[in-house]
DNA sequence: ATAGATAGTGATTGGCCACTAACTTGGAAG
DNA sequence: CTTCCAAGTTAGTGGCCAATCACTATCTAT
């Protein structure tokens, strides 16, 4: 029952990913994430400083877990040969829909933060992204062009699984030749 | 000043897919939308029964619209030809970057209803977008794979623009040399 | 044992927001 | 001119939710 502030925090973290992935930051209330980790609504206020700080934690989390399962699936691997294994690697984080929603709810957060004025979110999001992409560019050979088509795969593959396309649907069947990229 | 129900309902649309497209659903208040119709808020309510009929109008309408974009720029051609003039336009759509958060926005939204329950909107959300799938595969060719392909740069190029990337970024550039497809 | 610190709760509040009800205005046809 | 309908408004309500405050429980070191 009760554990160290990090530890908590920890769950927090894990907690949120799961809630803001399904509603979105305003569908989202404190209330749910604090269900979820099993402790009061208030105590979230102790840990972190507001629910913004909460959705950013959340957020940085998700971008370094994506990495962390490309990193592993294509590990001493290099070029096509770590390409296809960290395609193999995404297509298995389908089963796993809370990570990829995540992504996309940290992308619709940013273009409201900056149509809101905010754009220091937006330059920290984009280093976050930016950096996962120049270190899959790098483990794939260093290619720009087999980058973007890696990324663009992995987009569409966030959009199918969000408009909840079962993956024996036919629109899922462009991966089965390509496998992420050509 | 006076117009129509119909009219008011179309400029209600409108309004509502940049709206939308900036806070999201929850994120978005009938207030902001009446706001910017020149309404007051709750006439919103003798024009659509609630504020979900006027995301799903707005949804329903921004992917019409993109099929009007693909369609226009690709009159008369088929093949390689018409992939290349649609990428283009798609690329053109940039500027106008409400239309393409509205996308994203209905995405996310259509996962958090079926993760809520509602599985009815997922089920309208997938025919609407399949069939503006089927309508550009067939436009470019038939080539699932093509088609596949084309569908996944666009969702990359709805990532960067909901990052603010600017479009002379590095990361832009892996378009310039394949268009959307190789 | 007990003092101090750290983990955690219950009650509350102020603000926002979807939606309703009851009323007012404008304009076109007879 | 007046009557009637559709367009539009003002005022209000109930519910939700982030954040705060004051409080309690549990551990640890002396």
């Amino acid at each position: 029952m009760r554990m160290s502030a990090e530890e908590r925090r920890e769950s927090v973290v894990r907690a949120a990913m799961i809630e803001f992935a399904r509603g979105g930051y305003r569908g989202t209330s404190t209330e749910a994430i604090a269900r979820r980790v099993g402790v009061s609504q208030p105590y979230l206020f102790r840990l972190f400083p507001g629910k913004q700080a909460m959705f950013e934690a959340a957020a940085e989390r998700c971008v370094e877990e994506t990495w962390r399962v490309f990193d592993e699936a294509s590990a001493g691997l290099t070029g096509e040969a770590a390409a296809e294994a960290m395609s193999g690697a995404y297509l298995g984080l389908v089963e796993d829909r809370d990570q990829l929603m995540m992504q996309m709810q940290l992308y619709v957060s940013v273009f409201a933060a900056r149509a809101a004025g905010e754009e220091e979110i937006g330059e920290s999001a984009r280093r976050l992204w930016e950096s996962l992409f120049e270190r899959v560019r790098i483990r794939i050979g260093g290619d720009m062009k087999d980058a973007t088509h890696f990324f663009a795969h992995g987009m569409l593959i966030n959009t199918l699984v969000a408009l909840g396309f079962p993956p024996e649907h036919r629109i899922w069947g462009g991966f089965d030749e390509c496998d992420g990229i050509d």
